[in-house]
DNA sequence: ATGGTCGCCATGCGA
């Protein structure tokens, strides 16, 4: 069974790439972030003629978040219910499975844009609310995954050049932390339960030619319970849609259980 | 040194 995280930055744009890459990668679960669009706006016929039902969480021009699932999804929280937000960041849902149900939290983190800044401090606020809600879903649904854009790399190895990146956005010492804090429920990275390639990152910046010359970061990620750890078998970055054209600049994350 | 690219009800802003 797979599970796989995209930031697709603007689904309007990017709908052909989607349903292309959903052809290609039948997945049981595709999480969606930066939609772009309103509810009414998100393809849910063209999704559902590809075989998937879609919940969504949607604003206008800014964020937006969806899931999609090949079978219905239930118990659907849209946002933190502990903090107020008008960004659409967050949608939750439980699917089935073999091992009972899944609860699956799809996230799109804040940037944070610049260490200090006031985004930066709504960054850092925003994560202690994830953590609060991750933990009370925790109680319920132990088998659960948080997946999604976390704009955060938790480590020198995902960044293409760690020096330049020091204590910079997407890589401060409070942002790790703030992802620590997760991993401390009890949630474990799936890409690094796994032999991975050295320098391998999920987004990769329009300008320089990053990703031609592979100048990206890893800040994608699957985030999986120690209930469903013993059955993953599998996390890869598929890097293929960041070569289209008119790329997302992000690619997508894919996680197996078996 | 600065800005370099996308996408957004459109024009500066967020990423």
């Amino acid at each position: 069974m797979k599970f796989a995280t995209w930031n697709i930055n603007s689904l309007r744009v990017r709908l052909p790439q989607v349903l292309e890459w959903l052809a290609d990668n039948p997945v049981d679960v595709l999480c969606l972030q930066e939609l772009k669009l309103i509810d009414e706006r998100v393809p849910v016929d063209a999704l559902r003629d590809a075989g998937y039902h879609t919940v969504s969480a949607g604003q206008p021009t800014y964020n937006g978040v969806a899931i999609l699932s090949r079978e219905p999804v239930h118990d659907v929280v849209r946002n933190l219910p502990t903090y107020d937000d008008p960004q659409q960041r967050v949608i939750t849902a439980t699917v089935p499975s073999a091992w009972g149900d899944i609860r699956v939290i799809n996230t799109y983190c804040p940037n944070g844009q610049e260490v200090g800044s006031d985004k930066y401090r709504y960054k850092l606020e925003w994560f202690a609310a994830l953590r609060e809600f991750v933990a009370e879903q925790l109680k319920t649904w132990p088998r659960l995954m948080v997946l999604g854009d976390f704009n955060v790399a938790p480590e020198d190895r995902d960044i293409h050049d760690p020096e330049k990146w020091r204590e910079k956005i997407l890589a401060s010492t409070p942002e790790r932390e703030a992802l620590q804090a997760l991993f401390d429920l009890g949630l474990h990275d799936s890409f690094r339960l796994f032999e991975q390639p050295e320098r391998s990152f999920s987004w990769w910046d329009y300008r320089q030619l990053a990703f031609r010359r592979n100048a990206g970061l890893r800040i994608d990620h699957v985030l999986i319970s120690d209930a469903l750890k013993p059955h993953c078998v599998g996390c890869i970055i598929d890097k293929e849609p960041r070569r289209n054209e008119q790329p997302s600049d992000h690619a997508p994350v894919i996680m197996e259980l078996g």
